[in-house]
DNA sequence: ACAACGACTTGGGGAAACCTGC
DNA sequence: GCAGGTTTCCCCAAGTCGTTGT
């Protein structure tokens, strides 16, 4: 078989739907199977040492595991994982083991605690050996044969089992994650691949060739009942020219933007109360760059909202706060329960309608209860083909990071100085997109060795000041040649420090701005690399500033056809 | 109409890998 | 060579949105 290589935009595609004509794969790698703790190791029921059978020894290390992590300690968690654990548990140990308070996981807990030290304190020749074995599963099962291409797999390895933790305050915490068995398995693959093997004494749940799907193998995961598979990596053909059509719908929508706005601006005087609901929602969708909020089911996940779910509770009107008028204020758990807090002046129809929206209402009511994202989407729909709420989140997101790197990038600047610019507008997207993260632990500590850093360089810098003061007060009594020299030589010097001064003061802005938001996401999810690499191509920056290897792998399409005056 | 399902993208955290200054 | 800090990458949860079934 011979692997073609040919730059995206040249692939042909299919016109059916179909994903591929060829898939071959060699299947999934299994978590390794549970290892029994050593005797030594005690479990204690009521301060008495107890030996679990097989099964419910795994589950309680699960739990002994996690005993220094503070969600061990909630209601919720405990009681989930207790009642998940005694499902496993023989009915002799079921009759024993009746409270969770009097179970003792610390000798387990210090076993793992020191096993994790032993493997830190591997020698270079065994940690070398992990590594050749891990090189080696890559290689065997990381990539797979999709129509002429050899790919990389995103997640070829199963998700080993233990405790369900979920994000915030997530009503499932704790539960028992079951291990995947072969059994469970559902492998997708073409008619004429060689067909990937379970493992010797398994069976396949399934063998399918569904080529109107992009995944490998799929299965059923215990804890929501959903879904789970195994796909391509970013870098793949297949994840690049979807991305690249996500793009390219949002550039798309650049060019009807202005319609779209004056109509949902119309939209507000409407008569009709789902029309102007409609209207108020695109308008946050659009200007705060919101999710759409699909409805979720009450007590199976976090309660957590996007803008077609909130809530009357979500915000409070004030006519007048401070100096501005008709202010609008944002409080609720968005996705991955990310709080979402924002006070924003409103024009003043919109103002009204809010007023309109909450009439007689209770706080645990929907803000937009004639609305939902399926009824929104299908009017985006008729506006624009291709056209759904998530789209103006890239399309806002791409064209502030052009406007703001249009805005703050000055030919003037030296190279780190630009990737400043370049991290501020990024910054300023994920401020808009809310991407938020908890400080870095070691957060104060790498300020303050910076700041150390900054001052020695400035005593240096000083230093190397004077010596060139001297350096030249020397050539104005001497004027030889050799003085000359020596004040050249030290205004060099003087240069340099200044540039690495300067160097490192840009790094501490960088990194003080940065210490509550997370660039990757929008980064990696909503920035057209093409402005990223057009703005690297005009500015004289290397592409590698900006775009790590596993990045400039996933946005290789980018980086081959954008070219330094590429408009977004 | 609307609920459930399926496929795919988006998301933050943390372990592992890598780097850097001593 | 190593300690500690930084970056990368993996993990897997949690969204979006189209389709399917009733």
């Amino acid at each position: 078989r011979i692997l073609i290589s040919r730059p995206l935009w040249e692939e042909e595609r299919y016109t059916d739907g179909s994903k591929w004509r060829f898939l071959e794969h060699k299947g999934p790698v299994f978590a390794p199977p549970y290892e029994p703790m050593p005797d030594k190791v005690k479990f204690y029921y009521n301060g008495k040492p107890m030996k679990l059978s097989a099964p419910a020894e795994e589950v309680a290390t699960f739990f002994a595991k996690m005993l220094d992590h503070e969600y061990t300690t909630k209601d919720i968690f405990r009681k989930n994982f207790f009642k998940d654990w005694r499902k496993e548990m023989t009915s002799e140990e079921k009759s024993k083991i009746t409270d969770l308070n009097k179970c003792d996981f610390g000798e387990m807990n210090e076993y793992f605690k020191a096993q994790s030290e032993a493997r830190k304190q591997m020698s270079k020749e065994e940690k070398q050996k992990i590594k050749e074995e891990n090189e080696r599963l890559l290689q065997e099962y990381g990539f797979c044969i999709m129509d002429n291409h050899k790919e990389r797999i995103g997640n070829f390895r199963i998700e080993p089992p233990g405790l369900f933790r979920g994000r915030g305050d997530h009503p499932k915490m704790g539960m028992l994650k079951r291990r995947i068995r072969p059994e469970d398995i559902i492998i997708n693959c073409s008619k004429d691949s060689k067909h990937p093997k379970p493992p010797p004494g398994t069976k396949w749940k399934e063998v399918r060739h569904d080529n109107k799907v992009t995944w490998l193998a799929s299965w059923t995961e215990n804890i929501q009942g959903s879904i789970k598979y195994i796909m391509l990596n970013p870098s793949s053909r297949i994840k690049g020219e979807k991305d690249w059509q996500k793009y390219e719908t949002a550039r798309r929508l650049k060019k009807c933007v202005d319609r779209i706005r004056a109509q949902y601006r119309e939209d507000w005087k409407s008569k009709e109360m789902r029309i102007r609901q409609r209207a108020v929602a695109l308008y946050f969708i659009d200007k705060l760059a919101l999710r759409a909020g699909n409805e979720k089911e009450e007590g199976e996940t976090a309660d957590t909202v996007g803008c077609c779910s909130l809530r009357v509770e979500h915000i409070k009107l004030y006519p007048k706060l401070d100096e501005q008028e008709y202010v609008v204020e944002f409080d609720f758990l968005g996705k991955d329960s990310i709080r979402y807090y924002n006070k924003i002046p409103v024009e003043k129809r919109v103002f009204k309608n809010l007023q309109l929206f909450l009439e007689n209402k209770q706080p645990e009511d929907d803000l937009f209860d004639r609305l939902n994202t399926s009824i929104l989407n299908k009017h985006l729909q008729e506006l624009m083909d291709g056209l759904t709420a998530k789209v103006f989140r890239t399309y806002n997101a791409s064209i502030t990071l052009q406007q703001q790197l249009k805005e703050l990038s000055c030919s003037d600047d030296n190279i780190p100085a630009k990737i400043l610019s370049y991290n501020r507008a990024n910054r300023a997207v994920a401020i808009l997109c809310n991407h938020q993260r908890a400080p870095p632990k070691t957060f104060e500590k790498s300020m303050q060795n910076l700041q150390t850093k900054i001052d020695e360089k400035q005593n240096q810098l000083s230093a190397a000041r004077k010596q060139l003061k001297a350096a030249k007060a020397d050539h104005k009594a001497s004027h030889d040649e050799k003085s000359k020299k020596a004040v050249e030589v030290k205004r060099k010097a003087v240069q340099r420090i200044e540039e690495q001064l300067m160097k490192l003061q840009v790094q501490a802005t960088d990194r003080e701005e940065n210490k509550q938001i997370a660039l990757g996401t929008s980064k990696l999810n909503y920035l057209d690399p093409r402005i990223s690499v057009a703005w690297c191509k005009k500015w004289g920056v290397p592409i590698e500033k900006i775009y790590n290897k596993t990045q400039r792998e996933k946005f290789a399409w980018a980086i081959d056809m954008a070219e330094k005056d590429y408009e977004f």
